[in-house]
DNA sequence: GTCTATACTGTGATAGAC
DNA sequence: GTCTATCACAGTATAGAC
């Protein structure tokens, strides 16, 4: 028999065809809509015609599953990378999270509608795309904890309270900051209402540096 | 010159037959989701086919705009229904006003969908249907103000709040509790971080009845 | 294997007869 | 006002060219 080439060329092509494809599809949801634009369209923007993209997918549930999926997985390495040099303070750090979180969902309206709200009619992602999606979730529930916070509900407070704001900002100012100007302070009442203490003060101009015990990471900031 | 009739009879018909379609919209809204229903449905389910509902409705988005006007009117009616024996204390005030809010939303979910979302392609509401939502706010913004609160910001932070909830409790756990029940801690994280002050104690078995200032207006109101 | 041509079903919407 | 007939366009399926 013959061994199985070193490369498979074929299946590279293939692969790098459905990228292409859904590369196309963000585009045209950024600039049409997510639901609005139509399968004649996608297929002419990578040079096919539409019946040629059943080759590659399924239905266009499947294109959006697929969508679905990178933008998850997307958001994972924003926010692994992010925790390279989080702040110190736990306040500090959560705040820096929502923000991320926050800015990454206003950044691309039609991204944050096809991974956080259900509005495509009859799509649900499948189990494979979904698991970004949970790891992503599982992940903010261990720096929750990290922090010392324990109370599961106050968890899902946080997330709800971060989703509404990220959803009023998108519904009823597109494109302004009336509600990004409220996210530090939300997330601060939040964080008292959950227990969590005050960050240390670290200012400048006093060379205080209270702090009881030290964490491995010196709170350099980045311009993010 | 005619004068006008006391009644105008084809008037009161069609009014009757507009009311007639909106309620079956209603129905096939529940039954299978705000996009889902087609105008073909709709019109069986009132004894026409499809195309006799232009003679009522301009377009389909013209049937939404209407049933957007009447969930705003009938919510309307319920806040000031509720007005009418609100709690004296604040906070159990606006526990019971949030929690008015949260439970119509998520006992119909497809009319949550239309009042509160963006989700119908292209669909925006008149100005005469949308009336009735300003109405609201600024009935909210009145109580947010009667109770001594002055930071507009504030009472955008506690809508998006609530709308968090909601959203949560319809996209993650529809037809359970899980953030249903967190909605009386979330408001009051939320006071606690606008300084709205505790409600005096209420234990039934003490008589006190330690209310400080008597807020000058009765909660009277007509129904509109 | 990949794409095209063609066609099927279902959608919202329109024209015109009655 | 309501009907029949029809339109344009959507997503989708499949046969067959290359």
């Amino acid at each position: 028999m013959l061994g199985s080439p070193r490369r498979n060329r074929i299946a590279e092509r293939r692969e790098a065809t459905r990228l292409e494809i859904l590369d196309a599809a963000w585009e045209l949801a950024q600039e049409q809509g997510l639901a609005e634009f139509t399968l004649r369209d996608l297929a002419e923007r990578v040079g096919m015609r539409a019946p040629s993209l059943y080759a590659h997918f399924a239905s266009k549930h499947a294109i959006y599953d697929a969508m679905f999926g990178q933008a998850w997985s997307k958001y994972e390495q924003v926010a692994l990378a992010e925790l390279a040099d989080l702040p110190q303070a736990p306040r500090a750090a959560i705040r820096r999270l929502a923000r991320v979180f926050f800015d990454f969902a206003v950044a691309n309206p039609s991204r944050h509608q096809l991974m956080n709200q259900r509005t495509i009619p009859g799509f649900e992602p499948s189990a494979e795309s979904y698991a970004p999606a949970l790891r992503v979730l599982e992940l903010g529930q261990q720096i929750f904890r990290s922090i010392g916070l324990s109370d599961a509900a106050d968890f899902d407070i946080g997330t709800a309270i971060i989703a509404g704001l990220i959803n009023q900002q998108l519904a009823n100012d597109p494109g302004g900051t009336r509600w990004s100007a409220l996210l530090d302070r939300t997330v601060d009442i939040w964080a008292d209402g959950v227990g969590l203490p005050p960050d240390p003060p670290t200012r400048t101009r006093l060379k205080t540096q209270p702090q009881g015990s030290h964490h491995g990471t010196p709170a350099t900031r980045s311009t993010s």
